[in-house]
DNA sequence: TGGGTGACGACGC
DNA sequence: AGCGTCGCCACCC
């Protein structure tokens, strides 16, 4: 079908056709693309649209990737042939700088846009249980559907779903396996063996006694420092409110 | 329309 | 402590 508007455009009298005629069409109807790219975890493939990135996978056979591609958005995706501010900035992004990278959410329902747009606000360093989503997002309830719209999420990594961890203190799943989620944590400074340390035996809360916080153990403000002197293991909110204690307002450990 | 599914969580042994 | 059960919600047939 497209191929015969395709010929009647070619032999349209008195309008020659510029070699590059194909690609002008398809860079206006914005056909999507991708590049590999280096990241934490090792070489990805980056594909983007006009609207931004559209998926992030682990780089490997680049047939399996664009039929996935295509499975999944209903779209051709097809290799670079040169880098695009998009792409690029996607690259700083993955190689550790701290930049802006357009996003093409698309496909994603409106549940599920919420879900990311949260989970991107979680910065390095932290973590999140999936019922704290549910709750901040106002639908305390919806703890596993919170799960399920972050495992569809198309751009790990430029979205930090593995930052989104369960109430236990326990990684939880991740698309690319749940060792990978957490050395992925580890490597941005969240220390898993003193977290655990911490709440083992049922302490949800650990309280800062310099300035009268508590946080959840894997809050950045205290990730690095859990377990060490000044700092109490709280089973529950009523212990942290005897020790005079009031919620961190970096990771909100309890309902406004 | 309705029943099945899942990166969850609380509870009971 | 670890496992099964069950409720929950959004999504997909």
């Amino acid at each position: 079908m497209g191929e015969s508007n395709f010929g009647a455009l070619r032999t349209a009298p008195n309008r020659p056709v510029a070699p590059d005629f194909t690609a002008q069409v398809f860079t206006r109807i914005g056909l999507d693309r991708y590049v590999t790219a280096a990241s934490a975890i090792g070489e990805v493939f980056v594909a983007w649209r006009s609207g931004g990135v559209s998926a992030l996978r682990i780089a490997g056979d680049a047939m399996t990737f664009e039929s996935w591609y295509g499975e999944r958005f209903g779209r051709r995706v097809v290799p670079a042939r040169e880098e695009d501010p998009i792409s690029a900035a996607a690259r700083a992004k993955l190689g550790g700088d701290e930049v802006e990278v357009p996003i093409d959410l698309g496909e994603c329902s409106p549940f599920e846009r919420r879900v990311l747009e949260k989970a991107a606000e979680i910065t390095r360093c932290n973590a999140r249980p999936y019922g704290w989503v549910a709750r901040e997002l106002g639908v305390p309830d919806a703890t596993r559907a919170v799960g399920n719209a972050l495992g569809r999420n198309p751009v790990p990594l430029l979205i930090p779903c593995h930052r989104v961890i369960r109430t236990d203190f326990t990684v939880g799943g991740y698309v690319f396996g749940s060792e990978t989620k957490r050395t992925l944590l580890e490597a941005e400074g969240l220390d898993f063996a003193a977290i655990e340390r911490v709440t083992r035996g049922g302490f949800r809360y650990v309280g800062d006694d310099d300035d009268g916080t508590f946080c959840l153990p894997t809050c950045g403000t205290v990730a690095t420092r859990v377990g060490s002197p000044g700092f109490v293991a709280l089973r529950s909110v009523d212990e942290a409110h005897a020790h005079g204690l009031r919620p961190c307002s970096t990771c909100r450990p309890i309902a406004a």
